[in-house]
RNA sequence: GCGCCCAUAGCUCAACUGGAUAGAGCAAUUGCCUUCUAAGCAAUAGGUUUCAGGUUCGAGUCCUGAUGGGCGUACCA
């Protein structure tokens, strides 16, 4: 429909003899009175034709052309607003191609062809995944099966790094958890891991083992906990129906000779350059204040060198697009990443970052400090044994990724009957209980008539409906699933209304039969749309 | 000090990226189950969108400054 106004508008500016002609901008107002779409057309355009808007919005509506058949009316109002109603046989149509479309039905091609990845979760194996990943996870996973909708080939990658001091410490409290179980001499290392789950991994290593290792370093303890652990963040990932394509270790990085190439190859861009007895990397090329070292005076590179390696080694692999996730704690590390790709001679423009706002926990309401070596923690695991996977995955997208999102642990404990997912998960089991029971009381034969459809109600469901794909590119667009999940309370809203002024059952069978095949495309609409969520639509409750 | 993000109903958050009368959910008050699921519906109440300026036909949204909060700002990841 869009298109076609944007189509009869255009034609009508032709009159006007403009050098540029403005980008037109539909709208659905938010207002029913004031139509199905609307257009701020003649309001850009008052400046560059001096006239004043509402004038020059008579005259684009003069020039109009219009079909009957899909416009009823076009109104000037407001400011210079033309406002367009949709006539109802184009109701009808459009309903009845929706219906035929079923499951597709909010699918679009918008990035047919593209090959995107998205790097998500990237967790370090030292501990169970917390509440604090869990917006990482249900984000990146969300973002992927929104791009997914819109026809893009999605690859979920985890990056992690099983190397370094974070991993040795890991090891070594392993190693004094085995011993101490043993009985043994054992010292607990600094700033060492306290949690109970490295307890349980070194009964483990004890029942496999045996006391083999009370002479061993801390290597094997350290590879039994990463091989544990990642084992553990995979069970949880799966219990969020988050299925990772690919995992990417940082050490292939060294071994594929990535490392080294980013760095001669900054070199030969006269970027890089030794000082203190470090590496550096000229930052200030790009804007930032200082200058940013790549590798340690110890021989060690920071972060920063592996990431930009990393991005450059994803760009090589052909993805159009690699989006990462990030927490508000990472936001200074990518532009530096963005820099070093640039350098080489890639198209920054193909990362996109996604930076959500922390998480804060609330726990017996005071906010809680999280910390995975301290223990002090919730994890996601336990957060699924109560209030499940779907709320789990609802309460991490509800809100915009802007902004810093409040959890508060008791009263998602609680959530049961609060919790607005039910309210959509209820809209989609409630249309299934009337199906099955017009299933017992009627028989249809004969086409269905949607221009029977005339009430309020219906047809401001129907015109609900219409809107699911745009729902879904402006989520994908902006990686903004709440969108989504804003749209789909509208839709259960539109039908609970539908519901409580049209009956179904009782009623004369042609309208019967009617009012089902929008119940239906109903469901369809809801069950597609948490399907993107990740969350089940139940046809019982 | 500097950079990024945020400030909207009592609480948690929306507002289609500059549009028309700022909306939901909790919490509060009041009605509604003998008819397809009351995990629901209808109604009432709740606001100077933190403050002060600016930009324009039009600002919660953009620019400047102030205040308050979060996160960064390492030869830590």
């Amino acid at each position: 429909m869009n298109d076609y106004l944007e189509e009869i508008l255009t034609a009508s500016l032709a009159q006007f003899e403009l050098e540029e002609t403005p980008e037109i901008h539909l709208e659905a107002p938010k207002v029913e009175s004031h139509g199905d779409a609307s257009t701020n057309l003649a309001m850009l355009l008052a400046k560059p034709l001096r006239n004043n808007p509402r004038a020059i919005a008579q005259q684009i509506v003069d020039g109009l052309k219009y079909d009957e058949a899909k416009i009823s009316s076009v109104e000037i109002a407001g400011p210079g607003f033309i406002n367009f109603r949709f006539a109802e046989d184009y109701l009808y149509d459009e309903l009845g191609s929706i219906i035929d479309l079923g499951t597709d039905f909010g699918k679009t091609e918008t990035q047919k062809g593209k090959k995107i990845q998205i790097e998500f979760v990237s967790a370090n194996p030292t501990g169970p995944l917390t509440v604090g990943h869990g917006r990482n996870a249900v984000l990146g996973d969300t973002v992927a099966r929104l791009m997914e909708w819109t026809g893009a080939e999605v690859d979920r990658e985890y990056y992690f790094n099983n190397a370094g001091r974070q991993m040795r410490v890991l090891g070594q409290s392993v190693q004094a958890r085995y011993l101490e179980e043993l009985g043994k001499d054992s010292e607990f290392p600094e700033g060492g891991y306290e949690g109970e789950y490295i307890k349980d991994i070194a009964k483990e290593v004890i029942e496999e083992q045996g006391e083999t290792l009370v002479d061993a370093d801390w290597t094997p303890f350290k590879e039994k906990a990463e091989q544990a652990i990642f084992k553990d963040i995979s069970n949880t990932l799966n219990r969020m129906k988050i299925h990772m394509d690919n995992h990417f270790n940082e050490h292939s990085l060294y071994d594929g000779g990535d490392i080294d190439s980013v760095v001669s190859r900054l070199r030969e861009k006269e970027l890089v350059y030794e000082a203190d007895g470090a590496t550096w990397f000229k930052t200030t090329e790009f804007g930032k204040e200082k200058d940013t070292v790549l590798i340690k005076s110890t021989g060690e590179p920071t972060y920063r060198l592996p990431d930009i390696a990393y991005h450059a080694n994803k760009l090589d692999r052909g993805y159009d697009l690699c989006i990462d996730i990030f927490g508000a704690d990472h936001i200074a590390t990518y532009p530096d990443v963005l820099s070093g790709i640039s350098a080489l001679g890639y198209n920054p423009d193909k990362i996109d970052v996604i930076v959500y706002q922390f998480v804060t926990i609330v726990k017996d309401g005071q906010p809680f400090k999280m910390s995975t070596r301290k223990a002090n923690f919730v994890t996601l695991d336990e957060l699924m044994d109560e209030v499940g996977s779907d709320v789990t995955r609802f309460f991490f997208l509800m809100r915009s990724p802007n902004t810093h999102l409040e959890f508060d642990i008791a009263q998602a404990k609680e959530a049961g009957e609060k919790n607005p997912v039910f309210y959509l998960q209820y809209a989609h089991a409630r249309i299934f209980s009337i199906l099955r029971k017009a299933d017992e009381e009627y028989s249809f034969d004969g086409e269905v008539q949607l221009n029977l459809l005339k009430e309020d109600a219906e047809t401001s469901l129907i015109k609900t409906l219409f809107k699911f794909p745009g729902a879904i590119q402006s989520a994908a667009d902006a990686r903004e699933p709440h969108r989504l999940i804003n749209y789909l309370n509208d839709v259960a809203s539109a039908f609970t209304t539908f519901y409580h002024d049209c009956r179904i059952i009782g009623v004369d069978p042609k309208l019967a039969q009617s009012r089902i095949a929008l119940a239906k495309i109903t469901a369809q609409v809801l069950k597609n749309g948490l399907t993107i969520l990740g969350i089940t639509a139940p046809e019982r409750m």
